[in-house]
DNA sequence: TTCTAGATGCAACTATATTGCATTAACATA
DNA sequence: TATGTTAATGCAATATAGTTGCATCTAGAA
């Protein structure tokens, strides 16, 4: 729970006993998660949900939750530890991570062969398929 | 417009009068576009906006059109000629497109190190920076 | 311990997208 | 060309996602 904290002040936020347990449960999670999600599984613990959105504008703007979107009409967050993508299935919504080998090669392509801009500061990635299961299935 | 009318009869779609317009239009406009954006630039030639959410699943499940979603709360949609993807500004939203040497690259290296999936479908793949003219300006 | 900037919760609101149903139009068949 | 059937459309209502204003409270500094 300190290193929540620490996490916290060193990108200049305040620790409060909600954002320490809302980031302490991210970290644990595992994996994108939607508000509505978020709510339910922090239960008693779960701040409003206009807190949840605006701690995940701050988390976001901090550098240390990713944004994501599958595609759903809502977004999701993630911790960010380390670098990855996803593989959703479009039909039973099973997620999958994926690394790419360098995954800045593609901004550094862009960036190349681009007239309008010199700076990127993030990116999206996330690939729809069938899952195995569904594919059997036939659906 | 014979062209449209060919192009949604391909793929299995009545081509009314509504269809062939909407279709003939996001063809011509070039770079993802909002539905609300769509009403205000087809006018009196646009149908209802429920209408245009439903044409928008029908062209994308027929592959005549992309989702393109930039963080904005709204999706987009564009006609899909070449395969490309977007670089967007996120402080004056400027977009300039990019393309990958092989934009399956990614899919096939995902795919190869995958345990859940043997089939994509489709992939979203957008860059978020700042603008060489919002850059000057210190933003 | 006190003070203050900023965090939180509640209520109201806006925006985005979807559903149900009555009406209308495309296009196949006669 | 006329007719019938299936699917497309528009309108109203509804659902869902996300935001804003404001009063109250709290973390962390003085």
């Amino acid at each position: 729970m300190e290193k929540v904290k620490h996490i916290l002040q060193q990108v200049g936020l305040k620790a409060t006993k909600s954002r320490c347990e809302v980031l302490a449960f991210l970290i644990e999670h595992h994996g994108p998660i939607s508000i509505e999600e978020m709510q339910k599984k922090l239960a008693k613990k779960s701040p409003d949900r206009v807190t949840l959105y605006r701690m995940m504008q701050q988390y976001y703007a901090a550098g240390i939750i990713n944004r994501v979107d599958f595609r759903e009409g809502f977004e999701r967050f993630e911790f960010q530890d380390h670098h990855h993508h996803h593989i959703v299935c479009t039909h039973c919504a099973v997620v999958e991570e994926f690394e790419l080998c360098d995954a800045d090669d593609i901004a550094k392509h862009a960036l190349k062969h681009s007239k309008k801009f010199k700076i990127i500061k993030d990116h999206s990635l996330e690939l729809f398929g069938l899952c195995n299961s569904c594919t059997k299935k036939g659906l």
